[in-house]
DNA sequence: GTATAAAACAAACACTTGTTTGTTTTGTAC
DNA sequence: GTACAAAACAAACAAGTGTTTGTTTTATAC
């Protein structure tokens, strides 16, 4: 009895708009004020019909919040790999995290608005990912050249906290994400830095 | 025909203990993952009866709200009634701020975790709520002595955003409300005082 | 002790939730 | 054009949602 071999997806497969909806409402109500009908209705789908493509609620958004993830770490990565100095290198990331959390992307805001804890039981899987694109500004913390013995921790957690509470007061069009951005690196930078420039 | 006269509330009265329990939910879970029976069966009442207290969720969430606010309010007060200078002002005030969010209070976790855009019934109550004690670190960082021409509303949002946000992150035992508020006001404080002490 | 208002009960309401089941449509590869 | 899997439909499920209604208990003031 021969395994009939897999097909390719049809080309009018919905997944994406799926996942661009969820990401849409996620972002907009929360996940948990959100509804699978939500979700479909702008779809223009059966709610059932969504349980082809994923098996669960908490699975979409596991797809959602690691599309989220890869977004950002995609502008990270690129806007790192133009920069050679450390301070310049942080500074470029912080305003690539920003501009992708702010203007870019549904899918980043959901990593940053949905609390893992909020979601048990796929809370470990959203965590985990959350802190591998961490990973990226731990290692740009470590390379900095710091003045004092300053834990570079504290540092991290202020800078990215900062920057990610910047998704509750940020409007459009009044404030700048590149401008933000700039602005809390500086506020860090001339303060640590070993030698001088104040 | 005589209006009856009013009568004291009773003293078995448990409209404490729905308000403590409602906190305590609406931190833990949040205000949409949180039901009407979550929180009356942890005060052994029924449904229906918390509606004798309040007219509705929203409303039960805006007294839980609103006693938060306070809960700041009067920390914040009474730590910066102690302090004089701009600076050490600013610094007890952030410190009253994280010891009341991260060790006393539910009360205040809710101000901080719940968005007032996720309740739209009573978002105007809410956001004004905060706006108000948020008024009080406008004024502090107004009587800062600043030595560039700071922008006071970036050093405010990067401030609270970074405190706040350790919500996130924040774990009992590990970490410490004081120190965490002391690190962050002294980053910024050395790089902006007019003179030296850098 | 009795009147009275405070505070709770008991039971339902209409609706929404995530999910499952069996069936049907539909694009594509031969 | 026919086979077949991809992808959707149609309809229900059980459980949970915020809230309302009429009734009953109960502490307190006289």
């Amino acid at each position: 009895m021969p395994v009939p071999a897999p097909r390719a997806p049809r080309s009018d497969n919905r997944l994406p708009q799926i996942l661009d909806e969820a990401a849409r409402l996620f972002r907009r109500k929360g996940y948990d004020a959100t509804s699978i009908r939500d979700i479909v209705r702008a779809v223009d789908m059966l709610p059932g019909s969504l349980y082809y493509h994923f098996p669960s609620k908490e699975a979409l958004l596991v797809a959602v919040y690691a599309e989220g993830v890869r977004r950002f770490s995609d502008a990270v990565g690129a806007a790192i790999r133009a920069k050679a100095a450390p301070w310049p290198r942080l500074e470029a990331a912080c305003i690539a995290h920003l501009e992708t959390l702010l203007e870019e992307s549904d899918f980043a805001q959901v990593v940053v608005r949905v609390r893992p804890a909020d979601v048990p039981a796929v809370a470990p899987r959203l965590a985990a990912l959350r802190r591998d694109y961490e990973g990226v500004f731990v290692a740009l913390i470590q390379a900095l050249p710091l003045a004092r013995a300053m834990d570079r921790r504290s540092l991290r957690l202020m800078l990215l906290g900062a920057l990610n509470w910047s998704q509750v007061w940020y409007r459009k069009g009044r404030d700048n994400p590149r401008a933000i951005a700039r602005h809390f690196v500086m506020l860090l930078r001339s303060q640590l830095e070993p030698k001088a420039q104040a």
